[in-house]
This record gives structure tokens, sequence and C-alpha cells, in this order.
DNA sequence: CAAGAAATGGACCATGTAGTCCAGCACGCT
DNA sequence: AGCGTGCTGGACTACATGGTCCATTTCTTG
């Protein structure tokens, strides 16, 4: 038997509380210290609900890959609207920033820390934090068109390749941060690509 | 007993064959795809050996870190030395965007992928990944003061953030490279932040 | 060459873990 | 009320894995 999909309200809210779980746990201890059965202790759940809604453990990692493409991206909505100035994206680098530091720098981003143990385990989970970094640059990218329409950029500068650069600065950014312990990585590796913006020309320079 | 640092070459050169072997398993399957009894097999020693180098499974993880952290900013060496002119550091950016199509846009950065696995799970190994991020920014840091002290940077332009930024640009676009299996992240990465440093001031832009 | 230290082989143990199985419960529907 | 589907509890198994132990071989060195 593979997985279900819950039928019922209860079973929704049971296979959410389960990915809950499951997230924090790979949060706290990463992909692998999380078993099954810490989940299941965590969720308040038993073995069979887990493989109720979970075909396997793999299958519940991807749901975990998933969930965290959607948190984080979703997390950002509000600040994501007004990506279409640089003080908006100061304000948006500002947020990232001040995350970190609650967080004491600890845990990175929770697609980007995922990928380092998933993407080359398991395709499934990396097609899933592949799409979550894809909305995600998606937004950014938004924000830079609609500067672009008002004139604000250069003009041969390319949003598409600017918003990937400031997406790679975040991911970047917050390695250094984790590794380092210091969120002032991520702060500096914003700016540096945020400053880049008005003087793109999207061509190299000689 | 704790681990003992081998006295003769021949122990030396043993307890170098786990290190290279446990190193390719987890490059090839993760930190926790690597069994000790795979590591065995494949540096052919007995399971005695292992604990006759290594105190415990994260020592051996750690030594692994040490050792892919020597690997890549050792295997640049070459590079580095080329990194005070615009063109050195191009030429060191298509180098690691060679690599990359070369491997299939598959493993990231060594350093950048333990460090998501073991910056939460091991503080020794995440301190071995911090050295070997260090000595790397350090290379770039060097090669652009050189720049500067020609007069070939503007006079505002700070080298340690600078190359602080580039090697974000470098893990991010890794990052990015490794998820989305398209070396093309990695390049734009770099130069987008390459292109940043003749401009750099060293003050942020209104 | 003898003695001690370093290195090695591999059996063995304890345990944590993914996954199975089936009986029992809850609840909507007729 | 009673039936059926979805949901839940938890015992149980098979096995991989980390780690221990000790006997044996191989080096080194006086």
């Amino acid at each position: 038997m593979t997985s279900a999909q819950p039928a019922t309200p209860k079973g929704r809210e049971t296979r959410e509380r389960i990915i809950r779980a499951a997230g924090e746990l790979v949060r706290e201890r990463g992909v692998a210290g999380a078993s099954l059965d810490d989940v299941r202790a965590r969720a308040h759940v038993s073995k069979s609900q887990l493989y109720h809604y979970f075909a396997d453990r793999d299958d519940l990692m991807r749901a975990v890959a998933r969930a965290a493409s959607e948190d984080v991206v979703g997390g950002q909505a509000e600040l994501f609207e007004r990506l279409d100035t640089i003080d908006g994206l100061r304000a948006w680098a500002d947020a990232l920033v001040a995350l970190q530091q609650t967080l004491d720098a600890k845990g990175g981003c929770p697609i980007g820390s995922l990928a380092g143990q998933l993407a080359e385990q398991d395709e499934g989970a990396r097609l899933e934090l592949a799409d979550g970094l894809d909305r995600w640059e998606a937004a950014i990218r938004h924000g830079l068109e609609r500067m672009a329409a008002r004139g604000e950029l250069h003009p041969l500068a390319e949003p598409g390749v600017l918003a990937q650069n400031v997406l790679a600065a975040v991911q970047g950014g917050l390695l250094l941060t984790q590794v380092r312990r210091d969120p002032d990585q991520l702060r500096s590796a914003l700016n540096g690509a945020i400053d880049a913006i008005p003087r793109a020309s999207g061509v190299q320079l000689g």
C-alpha cells in the first residue's frame, strides 16, 4: 500500500501535524538525525499513522521539503510586494538579517539546508526545493521588472539575471552566516547584490 | 581509549586511506549514508583500524571535513596567485564553472555541502569548515589587496567586504547550480560579484 | 635477536530504526 | 441501529550499524 491522501479534516490535520513535527526535528537535528520514532512521539501519533499518510521515510522527507519551500516563500509574501524599489529590497534584506539574529545565526535557510542534505539523495526532494527557489526568484524578478517598467533600471539590465544573483547572495550569505555564526555575513552579501542593481548594465565590464 | 595519531609511515598512510574512502562515500551518499562498514570496505581496512585512528564516527567526519577544506583550498593554489587582476579573477571563476560542468552540476561545494550536513550537528566539524572558508576568503582578499595597492580599486573599496561577497557568490551560486543542475547559476553569480569589484566604493548607494 | 610498541583481523554485542501487520475505534450515511 | 470507510494503537520483526574486545602479526629499536 502506498501513501494515502487524507479524506477528512481530521486526517488532514494529522498529516500536517506529522509534517510539522518532522520539519522541526529536521531543523534541529538534520535529516539523518530525525528518526521516525522521534517524529511519531512529537506529533503524538502512532506508527501506523505515519505509514498511513506516507509511503516511507523518503516520502515524508519530500513532504518536509515541500512544506519548507512553502513556509519560506509564503512567509515573505508581504515583503515580496514591496520589492519594486531599492528601499523595499533593503527592507526585505533587513528582515532576513533580523531573523538570523533572532535565530542566533543557526540553521541557515530551510531550503538551502535541506538542499545540502537531500539534493543528491532524493530526486523528488531536489525538485521540490528547486520549485521553492524558482518561486522565490520569481518574486524578486517581478519586483525588478516593475522597476524596469518604470524606467528605474539601466535599459540593458536583465531582471532575470539580477534576481538570480540576489538569490545566490541570499543563499551564500546564509551559508556563511551559519558556518561563522555571524548574521553580518548575510547582510554584507545582500548589500553587495542590492547595490549592484542600480548600476547593472547587463553587459560585462572589460 | 581515544584516537591515536599514527606513529609510523604505514600508519599514516592507513589513516589517510580511511579519510579518503570516507570522503568519497560522503560525497556520493551524504554524511548519513556513509556507514562505517562502507568506509571499512572501501579503505580495505578492518574495524579495529577505524577505531585505532578515530575515536568514533564523529571524529572521522571531523577529519573528513578538515580534509575537504584542505582539498578545496589547496586545489586552487595556482589560481589563487593570479587573483590580483580582474582577468585572473575571471579565469578562476571559469575554472570553477568548468569543474561543475564536468561534475554534471552534482555535489556542490564540498565545504558548503558538508556545512549543511554537519554545521548544526558537530561544533568541531563546523569549526573545521569555518577554517576552510576563512582561508579561501583570505586568498581572495589578498588578491584584491594587491589590486588596491596598485591603485586599481576605488579608494574607498574594502577588499575584506568584497572578498566576503565573492565567497558568498561562490557558495550561493554552487547551491543554485546543485539544486537546479545548471552550472550557469554559478557563472552568473560569479560574474555579478566580480563585476561589482571595479565599481565598488565602500559606501552604500542612496 | 629479543622485547615492546604499533598496527591489524575479525568475531561479537547492543541497540536504534525502518517497516509490517492486524485488531480496534470513530464517525458519516442510509 | 448498523454498516463501511477512514483512522488509530501498538506489538512485532528483520536488520543495519556503531562500537567493543582480544588475539595475532608486523614493525622498530636497543
